[in-house]
DNA sequence: GGGGTAATTAGACAATGTCTAGATATTGTC
DNA sequence: GACAATATCTAGACATTGTCTAATTACCCC
């Protein structure tokens, strides 16, 4: 990650170069997120903007994460099917997903290269690739 | 895909084979994977199985399923945070996902070719690779 | 065919996410 | 600053997907 230091004037800039409004429950989720850089789903976020004064609703918390999704300002993480994670880091990468401990890690996307993608449909674009390396411990699970 | 028959003794010799009793309900989940060769959510199973007779219960359609995910008889596809699909083809491949219609299509994985997989971490095996290519209507979604 | 085990069932429950209508905040204008 | 217009936020109802439980039913083997 580029060392990019997220105070508040930083991440109102954030906002705005996406063209969101930054109230103060957004820029209390945004930097949650950035401020970790971690993948965390909408319920750790609930609970982490809500840690010391409960501030910040559900459906906000619903409604920010899909609009900074829209915008390109986060991105959503698909590898368990109970819930979605939200990676702040939108710069082409890719997932390693550790199925014993729900672990998520990134691989650097200049490390994994993709070759021989079909030819898609007359009028169709790729919107992205996204690749989950699933891994687990050799012994089996902890139990 | 290989041109496999499934009449009732192909998929009781399909199901005995990953140690799975045969039983009326499991042979009708089967038979709706396997017949149609798609990617269904348990929801449609569910639907098509009690299509003229309800006789399968959603307990059973959600047990039986994974049931076949843990016995490798079906693959469990994640591209749409809502549901979960259900792959009958367990052969490695990979997915085209319409994101404006839903559609899942398959990739061979002969075609695709991942190179650079980073170390893993010691003790740690790889369980599979999933890509999903996501792609959409180049004129933007149908409105 | 009887007894033991495995499978199935209805419906309660849980978790995640969406929606609605009213309250609150923000912004631009004077 | 005061006002109006607009955007955002909220509590809580609702929807959907999936799991659990206790009781019933089916299956299998002797």
């Amino acid at each position: 990650m580029k060392a990019i230091s997220y105070d508040r004037k930083s991440l109102i800039a954030l906002l705005r170069q996406h063209d969101i409004a930054p109230t103060h429950q957004r820029l209390e989720i945004a930097h949650v997120l950035f401020s970790r850089g971690q993948h965390l789903s909408a319920d750790q976020i609930l609970a982490q903007v809500n840690e010391r004064h409960a501030e910040t609703s559900k459906a906000t918390v619903y409604n920010t994460l899909n609009l900074f999704c829209q915008r390109g300002l986060i991105r959503e993480v698909l590898v368990d099917p109970r819930r979605v994670f939200y990676d702040p880091n939108t710069r082409p990468h890719q997932h390693i997903y550790n199925i014993d401990t729900g672990e998520i890690t990134d691989i650097a996307a200049d490390a994994l290269q993709v070759t021989g993608m079909p030819e898609l449909p007359a009028g169709m674009v790729t919107e992205g690739v996204d690749i989950i390396v699933r891994i687990r411990n050799a012994a089996g699970p902890v139990r």
